[in-house]
DNA sequence: GATTTCACATACGAGACGTATGTGAGGATT
DNA sequence: AATCCTCACATACGTCTCGTATGTGAAATC
């Protein structure tokens, strides 16, 4: 058991500490997570977390990013495995949708996200997603795939189209008929953006 | 001055609390508005409130409930002025866009309440208002103006790209021209539902 | 005119957040 | 190598807010 370093240490209080407010706040909420139950959960104190974070907001913030950094992978992944730019976005959008999904995704990222932290289109790490998707479309746009229109104007527009799909997908009784059904409208809309359709 | 019946005036005070929580909630966002600061504000007390509403998420909704009645109102006036039935669906959701500009409607409706009363999509006038909406689509597949995608799910992902749309412009630091830029994207996007484009 | 109802006010208790202060271990300084 | 200092974290406290339980006075009913 070598001695872990001062700064190694407080690295691994800061992940204990985003991992078990991960936990409250996708369980309860925000609102209703107790500093002091999810510190205690983590087996440290409210000490410790203004210590790192400075406030409640300061951990959600710091949670948030942590999810977005790995959503952010995963959607360059399934770009990466697409065959053209095009369907690179389509599998990306999709990837989001699916991925938008999980209940602690839902709560945290798409709940109280935004009421805490405001509009997550202002969030660094959105923008970072919400980036990748501009460019995207751009180089489609100068390759002449798809019409002329302001690259993150659409981008945001799918963006909010795919987020919305998620929320009601997962509150569906039937989640996985309804996906389909989403992603095939999803196409569509997308198709949209192309020069020509069919 | 005529005496007021038992009823009217239940009604009033209902109004009071309403008209004061839309205020400290659109300013200060629900989370931080002091039940007893607003219902002070209102010439009451938390009594009233409790009494009529039962909490807060319960004053949150019945002020939900109001703007929800108010852009209901605004959406059916824009697609009756409207010619064809498409153009009437894309005039509705551009003043969807529009009227979402409002801080008020973005701090109440976008930010806070989701997050307090979940999924908007849930919700029995957002359903209401994306009914329409998803009647309009309907009629418009029958009528084989647009393709045979599930209605439902098409007015979704078009009310998510013009709700993600509203906060981006709201953010924006030239608000009108990211509007123009945004709408004419919207065109595009929802174009892509129709058998023939161009 | 007495009684009951009910809309609203008041008093109280239970957390929860944020701050101010304490502490002990590890690194820096000489 | 000994001392001092830094700093990561713990502890104690004050303040605020929500929800409930109880009180009250006016209006409605009989």
């Amino acid at each position: 058991m070598a001695a872990r370093s001062r700064a190694a240490m407080m690295e691994e209080t800061r992940a204990k500490l985003i991992a078990s407010a991960r936990r409250a706040f996708a369980s309860k909420g925000y609102a209703a997570a107790s500093m002091d139950d999810l510190t205690a959960d983590a087996g440290l104190t409210r000490g410790a977390l203004y210590h790192n974070f400075g406030d409640k907001k300061g951990l959600l913030k710091a949670v948030i990013d942590q999810m977005d950094a790995e959503i952010l992978e995963r959607l360059r992944l399934e770009q990466e495995r697409a065959g053209t730019p095009w369907h690179g976005l389509l599998a990306e959008y999709i990837a989001y949708i699916e991925m938008a999904l999980e209940p602690e995704i839902q709560r945290i990222m798409l709940l109280d996200g935004p009421a805490v932290l405001g509009d997550p289109s202002q969030w660094p790490n959105q923008t970072a997603c919400l980036r990748r998707a501009t460019q995207v479309i751009q180089a489609l746009i100068d390759a002449g795939s798809i019409k002329p229109v302001d690259a993150e104007a659409a981008a945001l527009l799918l963006n909010g189209a795919a987020l919305n799909a998620s929320l009601w997908i997962a509150a569906a009784e039937d989640p996985r008929a309804v996906f389909v059904k989403v992603t095939e409208a999803f196409r569509c809309l997308a198709g949209g953006l192309l020069r020509e359709n069919r």
